[in-house]
DNA sequence: TCACAATTGAGAAGTAATCTCAGTGTTAGA
DNA sequence: TCTAACACTGAGATTACTTCTCAATTGTGA
C-alpha cells in the first residue's frame, strides 16, 4: 500500500480540476455506506482515474494509468472496485468482439451506442433518443422496467466501393 | 464475408429443418471453396448440429451435442469451425454479461434482439423491424452501410416490487 | 494414383477474471 | 490505551475459456 515514488499518494483528499468528480464521489460513497462498505483510498484513486479518463477503458489500461498517477493498487482490487462501481450504477460494461471487457462512465449520462467498423474494428460513439424511446416502448409492451441497454451497429464505412485486395 | 453476391437469398420461404440445411451447407461450401479451404466431415457435422439446434449455443453445449450425435470432433476443431462459420456470415456471436461467448445462426434471419432480465440473467428473444429501420437510418445519415447489429435491453421483469433506492 | 497443402486431435500455452489467505487499517467499546 | 471485530488489500494461485503447436492424417487437383 505504501508507494515508492509518490508517497503523498492517496492519503490526501485534494479534489483538483474535475468538477464532475464531486457528485460521482458522493454517489459512490453513498452506495458504499448503504451497503456497509468503506470508502478506501484505493477505491477513491480508482474512481478518480476513471473520471479523469471519461472514456471507454480496459482493466489493463486503468492499471497503467493508476501507476502513472503514482497510485499503487493491485489488480485484484481494481477488479473488485469495478464490480462495486457497476453495482453503484456509476460505470457499465461495454462488450465488443474482443475478449476483454471495456467499461465506461454511465452515471448521469445518456446511454452510449456504437457504430463498429467492420473493416478496422474501431468504434464511433453516438446516442439516439429515438432508440431510448423505442427501448422503453418495447419494455412497456411487455410490462418490463427498462434499466439500460447495449446497442452496436456493425457496418462498412463510407467510401467503400468493394476494395477486396491490393 | 467479403462477397456481397447474394444478399437477396434471405427472402426465403418457410423451411423445414432439413430443407434449411441445404442452402446453409451450400453457403458454407461456397465460402470454403472461395477461400481454398476444404469441406471436411468435421465441418459438416458441426454445421449440422448448429442447424438442428437453431438457437443460441455455447461451445461447450455444442461439443456435448456433437458427442450425443456420435460425432467425434475435438474442441480445437469446433473453435476453428465456429470462426469459419462466422466469417462465412452463417453464425454470429451474441455477447452477454457472462464470460463465454454465445453463438447463433444468422444467415437469412432477422437480427435477434434480447431482453435481458436483471434479476436472473435470463434472456428473452425478440425482433423489432422498427429497430432495423432506425439502425439503417442511423447508418444512412453517416454514409455507412449497415451489416448487422446487436441490441440488448436490460430490464427488471414484471411484478417487481420497487427496487431499493440508492 | 500421387503429391501436397489443409486439417485434425490432444494437450500445452495463453489470457482475462476470480479466488484465497494472511496481514493491514479502522472503528467501537471497555 | 487496549482489544475485538470486520472489511480491505496485495500477491499469487486458480479457474474458465480460447488459441496455439505439432505430428499424423486426409481431401483435392493434376
Amino acid at each position: 500500500m505504501t508507494s515508492a515514488t509518490e508517497p503523498e499518494s492517496s492519503a490526501s483528499p485534494p479534489l483538483h480540476e474535475n468538477l464532475a468528480m464531486a457528485p460521482l464521489c458522493a454517489v459512490f460513497r453513498r452506495y458504499l455506506k448503504t451497503n456497509d462498505l468503506k470508502y478506501t483510498p484505493e477505491r477513491a484513486d480508482i474512481l478518480n482515474v476513471i473520471i479523469e479518463r471519461d472514456d471507454l477503458f480496459e482493466v489493463e489500461e486503468l492499471l497503467l494509468e493508476l501507476r502513472q498517477h503514482g497510485y499503487r493498487v493491485s489488480k485484484a482490487t481494481v477488479y473488485r472496485t469495478i464490480k462495486l462501481l457497476q453495482d453503484a450504477g456509476i460505470i457499465t460494461q461495454a462488450l465488443f468482439e474482443n475478449k476483454q471487457a471495456h467499461y465506461q462512465l454511465i452515471y448521469g449520462k445518456e446511454a452510449r451506442d456504437y457504430l463498429v467498423c467492420m473493416k478496422t474494428g474501431q468504434h464511433q460513439e453516438f446516442t439516439s433518443p429515438e432508440l431510448v424511446e423505442l427501448r422503453n416502448r418495447i419494455c412497456k409492451e411487455r410490462g418490463w422496467e427498462p434499466i439500460g441497454h447495449r446497442f452496436q451497429i456493425y457496418a462498412h464505412p463510407p467510401h467503400t466501393p468493394t476494395p477486396p485486395h491490393d
